[in-house]
DNA sequence: TCCAAAATGATAACTGTTCTTAATTATTAA
DNA sequence: TTAATAATTAAGAACAGTTATCATTTTGGA
């Protein structure tokens, strides 16, 4: 980011649309959401921005989920679930620490490593999803 | 996998490579290193037998990591470190459980999902690079 | 106001993966 | 064995998400 005091219009609503959603969205979603208000935005500038303030440390990456990257501007360490049926990103509430520091320790010397970082991520049915597959079957 | 009885030549092939190595591989490796033993082998025919793989369960996808989506044929839970740089897949020991049952339950109820699988990434520098980076370093 | 750096829109290019199609191979049934 | 059928394949086109290019515009400081 050579930007050097603030967000330009466009990379400032960018940021400000990532983080006011817990939605994990993509750069699509950005894109269609944004478009609205600012009708000269441009995919590549969303797609842009988010790789500035990914190698800023400002948001991270949740990974690829069903070919789409996906986005968190919540950079707290936690952990999320993925649907497998809806794609839907839920975080787990943050008070979860699964692994520990002294565990972390470990691992690097037992498996000659440097570690920056890990995450959690749960795979399965949302409540909706469950729903509607239990319905499907009694159709049948 | 609509083969009743056995797999065809390459199929087994490309199952046998995969459960050969602990490198966690990409398809384009796979498909690098059979086409020297079978020459017509097609890219293709790797990506359709991964898939068919996955759907079976006999493989799992680790993930998509540097754009490359990356498979491993053991498919007991265990826990990936990968390096940032390089990208290299080391399988963390399966002694580590981070996650047990019982707090699977409460996140289910917790959360309203339920949970078929979960997966916990390290992410690093793995002894090669951290070397590597510590030699650049001294030569500025 | 002027200038250099940064950011942008439009779109082409790239890349990993999936799909299509015709051909080949394996399996089954008679 | 032979014919019918099903599964698998190679080759390459198609696809989709993302990145790169480049001319233009915007920005912030002098």
């Amino acid at each position: 980011m050579q930007c050097k005091r603030n967000f330009s219009a466009k990379r400032e609503a960018i940021y400000k649309i990532l983080s006011s959603t817990d939605s994990h969205p993509t750069a699509e979603w950005i894109y269609e959401n944004l478009k609205t208000q600012i009708p000269d935005l441009s995919l590549g500038t969303v797609y842009r921005n988010l790789s500035v303030f990914k190698e800023t440390g400002l948001v991270k990456s949740v990974g690829v989920i069903n070919g789409h990257e996906r986005f968190d501007a919540n950079t707290f360490q936690h952990s999320h679930f993925v649907c497998n049926c809806c794609f839907k990103i839920i975080d787990i509430p943050k008070s979860k620490t699964f692994v520990d520091q002294s565990t972390i320790n470990n691992l690097e010397n037992e498996c000659d490593v440097h570690i920056q970082n890990h995450n959690i991520t749960f795979y399965g049915l949302c409540g909706d999803c469950s729903k509607k597959i239990s319905v499907e079957s009694e159709d049948i």
